[in-house]
DNA sequence: GTGATTATCTTTACGACGTCAAGATTTATT
DNA sequence: AATAAATCTTGACGTCGTAAAGATAATCAC
């Protein structure tokens, strides 16, 4: 097997242009931001021709679903990492460090997050995009569950509220932070940025 | 003085390019989505060349701003007639229709709605767009005050986190809504609907 | 091993897009 | 009536996503 190594460049094939290609995708976004976001550019970035993407996700769409996929995949570690490092097993302490992890994977990956959320770009009944995105809503829910002590918050309505309550101040936050409308919050230090997002998700404990 | 009406057709010169243009841009939003507008089709809808509306708003950009900036103004008067068609005094129950209001004006104009917080496509220092999207925030601050009993919310940190919860429910909501990522709140009808927004927002009331 | 097959990447081409410049036509001004 | 200004069209340019066809490398059958 004289297969070259994933990353080596100079041959005609590239080795895992697939990779490579999600890399480039995920740096295009960041720099140039999601509407200003080019297949061509990937390519070129990846250092192939501006049809080689095709090869290995068919079109945009392909390209941007499976970057979506990962955005969840890595949206569930930060999460997760985030209650875990919490250290507690109160429950409404679990869930604003879950939101805190929300908050800071939409902050730390401003064009990923609004193309797993705000774009019709990916195809939202990718088999991979879906099961993640499932993966992440569920441990929302988990979250929510132990708040309020119920086995499945979405089988009542007051369950169902409180999930949809919980998501959208998270979700709201994150939004409008990265779309820079919060202007009233900014400008002051990380620590205190963080203390504002805490007692802001802090909101939804029940009563 | 022989000028046409505004909306006559037939002649070299339109009469009123740039209303039409933007009546024609926001159907065109609605009809491709957001991510689908482009500005040659306006053009055509218009019955204009794919060059004419570069006389009255430079570029797309200005288009789209100047669209944003009437959405804003609209989204205000939703908002405001829900406020007052709420008939009460008390704080809690007009921040509650205030909410009420942006998600109807959401889920109504959700083109429009992306555009005019989710899109980097408008110029946000345009003077008419800002003016305009700082007019609703006021709205918004201003609710926040009447239920804290604070002149403002602004100028504290206790009052700058209530008004950061409260945009963020609401905007939340309608972003997930419309973005349909709330699938366990759809299927009901539109009165339960009304009534489960107006208890997920009822959140953020004062303890 | 060696020829055939498959996978991978490039080249070329097409229509649609936003934008610009130049020309045509209408309206306004003097 | 002559001139200027405003408005709209035409044509062109570079970039985009996508498809087809050709070139090259890796894999497979034997």
């Amino acid at each position: 097997m004289t297969r070259k190594k994933a990353t080596e460049r100079g041959s005609y094939h590239h080795g895992d242009l697939r990779r490579a290609l999600l890399v480039a995708a995920e740096q295009e976004l960041t720099e140039k931001g999601f509407e200003g976001f080019t297949l061509r550019s990937c390519a070129k970035r990846a250092g192939v021709s501006h049809a080689a993407p095709a090869h290995h996700f068919g079109d945009m769409t392909g390209l941007l679903s499976a970057l979506a996929a990962e955005g969840f995949e890595r949206f569930l570690k930060v999460t997760t990492a985030r209650v875990e490092k919490a250290g507690t097993d109160d429950p409404d302490a679990r869930m604003i460090a879950m939101g805190l992890g929300y908050v800071e994977f939409a902050r730390a990956n401003p064009a990923l997050f609004t193309l797993m959320f705000s774009s019709k770009k990916p195809d939202h009944d990718d088999e991979r995009l879906r099961q993640a995105g499932t993966a992440a809503f569920a441990q929302l829910v988990g979250g929510v569950a132990a708040m309020i002590g119920s086995e499945d918050p979405l089988s009542s309505r007051e369950g169902r509220r409180r999930v949809a309550a919980t998501w959208a101040i998270v979700h709201g936050l994150s939004h409008l932070l990265l779309s820079q409308q919060m202007k009233f919050l900014e400008g002051q230090s990380e620590e205190e940025l963080q203390a504002d997002i805490a007692a802001i998700i802090g909101v939804i404990r029940p009563r």
